[in-house]
DNA sequence: GATACTGGTTACCTCAAAGATACTGGGATA
DNA sequence: TATCCCAGTATCTTTGAGGTAACCAGTATC
C-alpha cells in the first residue's frame, strides 16, 4: 500500500491563490499531487485538502473523471469504498505542475515585492482611492 | 517600430477555456503574448483580444502592472498615448505559457476524447462499479 | 456649435464557482 | 435498539469574475 498523505502537504499560509498559474479548477492541481503516489480514497483526500467540502471535492473529482484525468473505482462493500487514481493523462499534468511550481519558487517573491511596492507607493493610486472613498482594510 | 498585431492571432474557436491551465486572469496570458514582440498601445491590444471590453482590459492591465508584469507609460500628448510593455518578470511567464501550449497540443485531444466518451457513455454507474474483491487495473 | 478621437472610469447586472450546513443509505458494531 | 462509518446529496448563501452601457476630459475637426 501507499503511505498516508501528509495533512500538512499544502500550506494554508502559502497563498496559492496569488500564484498566477492555475491547472483546471481551484483544487485540481492539488488533487493531482495527492494522487501522485498512488490511488487514494475519498476521505483520504480530504485531509491534505484542508477546508474542502465533500460537495466541492465530489465536483472536482467528477470533472476530472470526465476529462480522463482520474479513474474512479467503487467497491461494493460496507462501509463503501471508492478509490481514485491518476490516468496517464492525469500524470502528464505533473510536469506542468512542476514547471508552475518552479516558476513560483523563482519568481513569486519578485511578484509580491512588486505588489507591495505598488500598494505602498504614494502615486496616483492613493489619490484615486481617496477620491472614490474606497476603504482598504 | 514593431509590426502590427495580427487580429487573428487568437482563434475564437479554439476553446482555450477548456484548456485546464490558466495564467493569471482570463486574459493575462494573451496579453503577455501580445506584448511579446514589444510595447503596445491600449487600443492596439483590443484587436487580437477580440471580445474584451475596455473595462476588463483596464482591470487586467492594472492587475498586471501591480504584479510587476507590465509597465505602463503614459505620454502627455494629445490625443493621449499610453504604452504597455512586458517587464523581465512578465517575460519569464513566456516559457510557462509555452509549456502550457505544448501540453495542450500534445494532450488536449485526448482530454476532449475522454470527455466525449464520458458524455455519450451508455450506463451511468453500473459499469464503473467493481465486483467485490476483484482487482481493478 | 456638434461631433469624433483616445484611454480610460463608473454604475449596474448576470451567472457560475465556491462554501456552509445538514442529511442520506445500509451494513457493521455495541 | 442505537450508533458509527463512508461517500457522498441537497439546499441555501456568498463571492467574484466578467459583461453592458453610459460617461469623462481635452483637443481637433466638420
Amino acid at each position: 500500500m501507499v503511505e498516508p498523505l501528509d495533512p500538512q502537504m499544502f500550506d494554508p499560509v502559502c497563498p496559492s491563490s496569488a500564484m498566477p498559474i492555475r491547472i483546471g479548477d481551484k483544487w485540481t492541481a492539488m488533487v493531482v499531487l495527492c494522487l501522485e503516489g498512488g490511488r487514494r480514497r475519498f476521505n483520504e483526500l480530504r485531509g491534505p485538502l484542508r477546508g474542502i467540502t465533500p460537495k466541492v471535492l465530489t465536483q472536482t473529482l467528477r470533472a476530472m473523471e470526465r476529462d480522463g484525468l482520474v479513474t474512479r473505482t467503487a467497491y461494493d462493500e460496507n462501509p463503501p469504498r471508492v478509490e481514485y487514481e491518476l490516468t496517464a493523462l492525469g500524470r502528464s499534468l505533473l510536469t506542468l505542475i512542476a514547471a508552475a511550481r518552479a516558476w513560483s519558487r523563482e519568481h513569486l517573491p519578485a511578484l509580491f515585492e512588486a505588489r507591495d511596492a505598488h500598494d505602498s507607493s504614494p502615486g496616483p493610486s492613493a489619490l484615486r482611492i481617496a477620491e472614490t472613498g474606497e476603504v482598504i482594510r
